[in-house]
DNA sequence: ACTCGTTGCTAAATCGGGTTAGCGCCCGAT
DNA sequence: ATCGGGCGCTAACCCGATTTAGCAACGAGT
């Protein structure tokens, strides 16, 4: 079936040198190690002609690389979140020769422990531990034996290990400009979380810096929040209901949904109020999940970057890996001044808003077009 | 930083025995070659101790295993699809102590290339290829390297490989059935295909799949399609106008969407005309996508089973392997009778009707119960 | 006493590359 | 003629396992 693969062997006879020649001409070390243009040219040439491709697992046995990373979600390295993020770091792995291995835990620790186990039994050079809803995590012990950075989640016990992240708090600003830009001043609600800092789901970090963001805005605005309801989970169903919880007292005239699917959940409750959206009721959202686009009409949102975040876990693990390399060839020696980054390092990515066309500009405000980004 | 990896040669050292002795008993073929209880005993107990776990990467070089397959997706290993069926593919290769390496060609064939090069060089023990939308491939070349698997496609040229597609004909007449056995008999329209063969998207195998199975199992219950609409793209916006373009001129008793976002779009067309799903309009669908269980009236849709395809694909792909293996051994040998698979075979996976709100008794229909599962 | 057959273990080759040390050769200088 | 030194290349070892071939020790049979 398969002719066997050429190996160097196969080149370094075919060229009628020997292995020790064939490698280092192939592997750019010719002209350092004085190979004659001549034996070089035949070489190259030889390997082109039988199509040699060098076999990374026997490279990697001597180098102790494997052009490979591991990443590994809790839940569902498959929710459409994952996704993109996944798409991200895919990317960013290729572009430097590297492939990904994927693993889920589903939060068990035991099978934790065995994927991370398996990947370092395959000789990956680095790890990406990522959540699926931004979090605090604790960090097992085995991830230490590698180069290894989180993606969105912020380690529990204090650990050298640098985080990505998306921009909460400043997704929180965007998203309450978005409204006193439109010229809202009264009549906004949230929906999700708050109004006070303490009343949101627990473990969720993006929840608390949504709210600080959104709280930091308004205020500068000199704006305040009129009211809030909680969800116990961000599912349509719980959006509906808190937004119904609400119109049943008040007539609000902008809602902050904390995510796409509770603004979801607050069209329908509005619905069935008889409320037009962003006639009567202007919304913004988080998240961009793939239904903003689909809701009438579509919905203004401040969108996660996953395949930033995807990508930038990606870069800030390649320049890990670089400094445990450099760390270990002159180990022991003390670090130079300047090259001193903390490894606990927390990296933010932008959360970008999508305009769309669930906000409409408040009754007798002025627009002035000074619109944030 | 990590402490050296405890290798065979430490733990034979530790052991007070020769690495092959060490090796024999670890890989369970002790008792075969004569190794004494006594050593065996000592051996076991000082890899425990020493925490000894074998370098997977150097028994691939000798074994040319590399416990790890590839799982290549054309575009998006990453839309909510390929979520699930990297799950299911994720856990079925865990089962067998096999990793994943995920790739993305984009539909690129020189990317595809690309990849299928990089996969190999890491010794890969087998390939899923997948398909994002049911459609045929074209199977590159350098696929037939190692034992491979369709997943969600068929081969454009006969190709002597295995396929995994979901049962869209039998989805199909499930779908169809669900409104039969509701009693409904007229006012059946189709949106998004139809009603001749010949009315599909190009390249969708599913679109003209399905309509088999729904002409097939209407045709059986002595049911004619009212009519239909065909969709461009099947998108919530095109499935929204295509409705509401049948509703200028009918109105319909009952829909069947060609997948869960066109149904989303008919929900909108529906509300805008002041109808209400199910009571005037009764509607099936297929794919069971997230939003399905977020609209309202719950969306009742035969769903893709998409962590099942994931599972079976992996499934199939180690008979493959096995195969190949064992063909390997008898190189030349006439195969027996009773082991000729075909190598084309095509695997269906059955697609479950998920039963939910959007489907009512037709008018004047005695309820007989006798559903179809 | 000598062969033969087990039993219990190990030396050495192998997989496919990377890496180090150093071998022959030719040239110019002494 | 001899020596030193650069040039051009290769032998040999290494990575960490698996696997084949075979060695020593011992008891039994003749």
């Amino acid at each position: 079936m398969s002719p066997r693969r050429v190996t160097l062997a196969d080149v370094a006879k075919a060229a009628g040198v020997s292995r020790t020649t064939a490698s280092l001409v192939l592997s750019g070390r010719g002209r350092e190690l004085r190979i004659s243009q001549d034996v070089e040219q035949r070489v190259v040439k030889t390997a082109e002609e039988l199509q040699y491709r060098p076999n990374i697992v026997s490279r990697g046995l001597r180098t102790g690389s494997s052009r490979t990373i591991g990443f590994v979600s809790d839940t569902v390295a498959t929710s459409r979140l994952a996704g993109d993020m996944i798409k991200g770091a895919l990317e960013a792995a290729r572009d430097r020769g590297f492939m990904l291995f994927i693993g889920e835990t589903e939060g068990d620790a035991e099978l934790e422990r065995l994927l991370l186990q398996a990947m370092h039994d395959r000789q990956v050079d680095g790890l990406i531990l990522a959540s699926m809803f931004t979090r605090t995590i604790k960090v097992p012990k085995a991830v230490m034996a590698a180069p290894a950075v989180l993606l969105n989640a912020l380690p529990k016990q204090p650990a050298p290990l640098p985080a990505i992240l998306p921009g909460e708090v400043e997704a929180g600003r965007r998203a309450a400009r978005v409204l006193v830009d439109a010229g809202h001043r009264d009549g906004i609600y949230l929906i999700g979380a708050g109004p006070r800092l303490r009343d949101v789901p627990p473990e969720s970090l993006a929840a608390v810096e949504r709210l600080i963001g959104i709280r930091e805005a308004l205020g500068e605005a000199g704006v305040k929040v009129a009211g809030a309801r909680t969800c116990p989970d961000w599912q349509p169903e719980y959006g509906l209901a808190a937004t119904r919880d609400l119109l049943r007292t008040v007539r609000p005239r902008a809602l902050i949904c904390f995510n796409d699917r509770i603004a979801m959940g607050a069209y329908q409750a509005l619905d069935d109020f008889g409320l037009k959206v962003p006639a009567d009721v202007s919304i913004v959202s988080f998240d961009d999940h793939p239904i903003a686009s689909w809701m009438r009409p579509r919905l203004t949102t401040v969108a996660l970057p996953h395949y930033e975040l995807g990508r930038k876990a990606v870069d800030v693990l390649f320049t890990e890996i670089g400094r445990d390399r450099s760390a270990g060839e002159r180990a022991g020696e003390a670090h130079r001044a300047g090259e001193v980054h903390r490894a606990g390092e927390v990296h933010r990515v932008p959360m970008p808003v999508r305009h769309r066309e669930s906000v409409a500009v408040a009754d007798g405000a002025v627009a002035d077009g000074a619109g944030s980004t």
